[in-house]
DNA sequence: CCATGAACCTGGTCGC
DNA sequence: TGCGACCAGGTTCATG
C-alpha cells in the first residue's frame, strides 16, 4: 500500500504522541514481530522522543531504542481514543493519551525493535529530498543494464518510490518504463530527478493515493488519486496526446504508461 | 549482472 | 448466489 507520501501522511498524524509514556502494549498476532516478550519489554515504561520516516519506515524513536514499522502493503497505524478489537487489529499499545493501533489485513507489514538504525541505513538509499542527490549522482546511480522502471523501485538506490509513483515520474519525464538506466543522458536523468520531486512533493500536500484502501489517521483517505495521469488508467486516453494508456509487467509489477509519450 | 516468479496473506472484483 | 481466476500502494529469496 503505502509509499512514501503515504508513510509520511501516516507519521505526521502521529505528532502528539511525542512526549507521551508507552504504558502497555497487546500483542494478538505476533506473526507481525520477532520477539513477543522482548517486544514488550523493551518498550513498556519507555517514553516516546520522535516519530519520523526514513524510506517506506515509520521510526518510532524511544528513550533507548527505536520501534521500527513497516506497512507493506496493508498495514496501517493509527491513533485511537479507545481500544480497538476489529478482525485484523493485531497490536495495541496504550501510551499516556492514546491508544496506538497497528492492523494490517494480508499481515505483510513488521514492527520490530531497534537498538540503532544501521540494519535500516544499510537497506536504503537516499531520500528522494535529499541535496547530496543532484542530477550527476542521480545519473551515476542508475547507470544500470536495467529498466527505469525497476531502478525507481529499488530502495537501495532511493527510498520511498513504490508502484504508483514510479509510473507517475516516468509519465511526467517522459521516459518509457523499459529504457535501461546506462541509457539515459544527464539530461533524462535531471527530468526523472525533477519529476520525482514534483510528484512526492505533491502527493505529500495531498496526504498521498487512495486506490484500495490506503488511509491515516484512522479514516482519512490520500486525495492525490485526482492527480493520477496514468496509474489505474489503462485503456483509458492519455491527458496529453490521443493514444490509449497501456499496461505491461514490467520489473514484476503492472506499470502504466503512454506509448506515445514516452518514447525515449 | 539481470529478469522473472514465487512466497508471504486476505479480500475484492469479474466472468460464467 | 456461488466458484474459480486474477488482481492489489512491498520485499525478499531462489532460479535460469
Amino acid at each position: 500500500m503505502p509509499e512514501l507520501p503515504e508513510v509520511q501522511a501516516v507519521v505526521d498524524s502521529l505528532n502528539e504522541l511525542i512526549n507521551q509514556e508507552i504504558m502497555a502494549i497487546e500483542i494478538r498476532a505476533d506473526v507481525v514481530m520477532p520477539s513477543k516478550t522482548e517486544f514488550t519489554n523493551c518498550i513498556v515504561g519507555k517514553n516516546i522522543k520522535s516519530i519520523t520516516r526514513r524510506g517506506k519506515y515509520i521510526i518510532i524513536q524511544l528513550d533507548d531504542a527505536y520501534l521500527v514499522v513497516h506497512l507493506r502493503m496493508t498495514g496501517k497505524l493509527y491513533l485511537s481514543a479507545d481500544n480497538v478489537t476489529k478482525k485484523h487489529t493485531h497490536v495495541v499499545i496504550k501510551t499516556t493519551n492514546n491508544f496506538l493501533i497497528f492492523e494490517d489485513t494480508r499481515r505483510f507489514g513488521r514492527l520490530e525493535i531497534l537498538t540503532d538504525l544501521t540494519k535500516i541505513e544499510k537497506k536504503l538509499g537516499f531520500e528522494p529530498f535529499d541535496k547530496k542527490l543532484d542530477n550527476d549522482s542521480m545519473h551515476q546511480i542508475i547507470n544500470k543494464n536495467k529498466n527505469i522502471k525497476a531502478l525507481l523501485l529499488d530502495q537501495s538506490l532511493i527510498a520511498g518510490i513504490g508502484n504508483i509513483y514510479a509510473d507517475e515520474i516516468l509519465f511526467k519525464a517522459k521516459i518509457n518504463p523499459e529504457t535501461t538506466g546506462k541509457s539515459l543522458t544527464l539530461i533524462d536523468v535531471s527530468k526523472i530527478l525533477q519529476s520525482t520531486r514534483e510528484i512526492l512533493d505533491q502527493a505529500i500536500k495531498n496526504k498521498g493515493t487512495t486506490i484500495i484502501n490506503f488511509s491515516y489517521a484512522g479514516d482519512q483517505k490520500g486525495a492525490f488519486v485526482k492527480n493520477l495521469k496514468v496509474y489505474k488508467r489503462a485503456k483509458l486516453e492519455c491527458f496529453e496526446c490521443s493514444d490509449v494508456i497501456a499496461t505491461k509487467k514490467i520489473a514484476g509489477r503492472t506499470t502504466h504508461f503512454c506509448p506515445t509519450c514516452q518514447t525515449i
